[in-house]
DNA sequence: CATGAATGAGTATTCATTCAT
DNA sequence: AATGAATGAATACTCATTCAT
């Protein structure tokens, strides 16, 4: 399964093709790469054990094409917020896209999730790199021209500045699917007090947490 | 494995603990829960298959000693930093037991990823509100009595002072653990670097991103 | 192993079916469900350990397969004596059906004694119940019958009639099968000599039984 | 453990010595011989592992060592029937010792069950023999002896009166242990109601194989 | 005499992958 | 192109017995 990959998996009909997908989407998003099982993945399917091999060569090469997918609809969701100027307004986007993402495919979230920390998982490190949703190659324009403009300190380095950013987000994201077990469940909010929680944290990015001002 | 728990395992010779404990806590770290392999830690402890099952009486028994050990080594690493009464004192003294505890006790760490996206792992819940390092219990204290002294802007909520709190810890350690992809690698770098790091993300916590102040 | 249960099993050749079929009856018959051995069922029948768990999903599984077929041939052999109509004929002729059963399947009639006295025998109660050869459902209308018509002593509680030929049809057919140890051994009788025997006990329940005196 | 048996064991106190064997009654009782585990019995009786050894040699010495007590405890049960003189009576007095066996050893009489269909038991042949409760040993004189006197059939083999009166108190005692599955339960009945089942079992015993008519 | 740690073959079951049809 | 039977090493776990202390 090197060159030319999943011909004979196109060759199926789109509604077969689907269901394929969504099973072994499902089968990942429970188990991980490691416990995921073939077998489950081909009697969910209701396909033969030979033909899932002759589609996708193995178990890695289904998990490989299920990752591509999943870039594929990351691109989609992010690809909107590009208009925004501002730069805190733009991570408010990135905020509202997470959330559209996750209702969307929470069973991809939490593939993205257990990839995370399962070491041994094909193309782990180049895929985390490319689905990092969020990250230094989206902010880091958008945060350079904000320094230039003297809309941000530039005493932090731009590094540090997404890295904070990174961070709130990807815990916001965690809670938000449920992983979390902090005391903080953002699984059952209304659509307004999300929003609300939103602000508070865009406006600890904002303007930090001190009262008197330190330094500009 | 209920009563008189692990008896045969305090019998034995201090160094055979040890080397049995070791080998469970590499293979864990390794492999999560689910992945991780009886047969593997007994070849690796160099003991019998019967004996492990006598020490532990299961996979799971085995587990949760471990991950009692576990909170053992974090109420340890914690501890000291009791005695800091600045907030974002605080804060660095917990940036630093962090960085002490992943050089000391990286596996540990490992397990506690793991453990973060895996279901299915015994006693999860428990174990994760115990373990969940420098958290709510642990700020919320000093948190209230910041703000009681008008020196934490009142206009946020506790629960999303300490979320942001957590999630630049969280993330922190994940990177200086090597286990995050984002552009950041705090993996090689020196003590005097490394500080510099945390008082920046500090600094972002304390007076924020923007320039202008906004609100107090 | 719930839904279409077995499927794989028959698409096999049906010698290789046969083969499967008798090394697990064989087991099942020297010991019992609990002592069983898959490991020596597939050694014997020369199919691989994977096999068996598709053909059967579980030991489980496979016993109530063996069970299954169990009850099949029991119906088989019981059938014929459905056209007798007197009474202590109808006995003899279940004597006669437990003779020819018993000799074309011993093992089965060992796995029956077995289940018998063991606990936890999946779908114990259930087969027990179906299998009970020949029993209250089936002697009971015919006993009824002939109190009805007064060839009964009416004295008797038709519960305790049915009892009493149980009881002795139960230990007849135990001891033929070589699995009493009480002083009669039937084992190697004759034809005749069973016969013989077959008498005896039927004229004790005929004149335990009757309303006129037979012989004295 | 050949010659001096269980010397050690008798030199233990008698309440621990009644502990060990309660115990391993129990657990044979349960599982039968090959299924029984010492190890859950040295746990249960709260004993070293290399102590049962010591005092028993092996499970098999243990198992001969408790098939032994039994043995003495069925002797006692049936001891006071022998002043029984009219063959009937006799037969009534053996249900009722049976019924006092089974109340105040019902462990003893599972194990009896248990044997009875287990192959490759140690003793079983031996032991069988022995403690087959009720039966030619026993009835034989005195039936016997009421062949000679008239009171019994004389065209009846002693083989076969024995045989019929002993199927009939096989599966009474079965039934009333409650390990038959046959639609009659004997497990719940009061005392009366007890006497009533047995007079009607006796009754077709006594027209079966009396000379003179009693009833009908 | 008592102890209990050690053992290794045993148990049922699952797995990804192959390949002849 | 699709099938699905076959595989054997892997899994966690239990066992009766031994023997040095």
């Amino acid at each position: 399964m090197n060159d030319e990959n999943y011909i004979t998996f196109y060759n199926l009909p789109a509604n077969k093709q689907n269901i394929i997908l969504q099973t072994a989407i499902i089968e990942f998003s429970e188990y991980g790469y490691a416990k995921a099982s073939c077998n489950r993945i081909v009697k969910a399917a209701s396909i033969s054990k030979g033909s899932l091999f002759q589609y996708f060569g193995s178990k890695e090469g289904l998990f490989v094409f299920v990752c591509g997918r999943f870039i594929q609809k990351v691109k989609e969701a992010v690809k909107h917020t590009s208009s925004i100027h501002d730069f805190f307004d733009l991570i408010r986007g990135v905020f509202t896209a997470g959330i559209v993402f996750i209702d969307h495919y929470p069973e991809y979230f939490q593939i993205y999730l257990k990839i995370t920390v399962e070491h041994d998982v094909p193309g782990r490190d180049n895929f985390l790199q490319r689905v990092r949703l969020f990250s230094v190659d989206y902010f880091g324009v958008a945060c350079e021209y904000a320094i230039a403009k003297g809309l941000i300190r530039a005493d932090l380095s731009v590094e540090m500045i997404i890295f904070s950013i990174d961070a709130i987000l990807d815990k916001f994201f965690l809670s938000y699917a449920g992983g979390d077990v902090s005391g903080l469940d953002l699984t059952r909010l209304s659509d307004a007090a999300l929003t609300s929680k939103i602000n508070e944290l865009v406006a600890v990015l904002e303007n930090g947490l001190k009262t008197g001002r330190v330094a500009g």
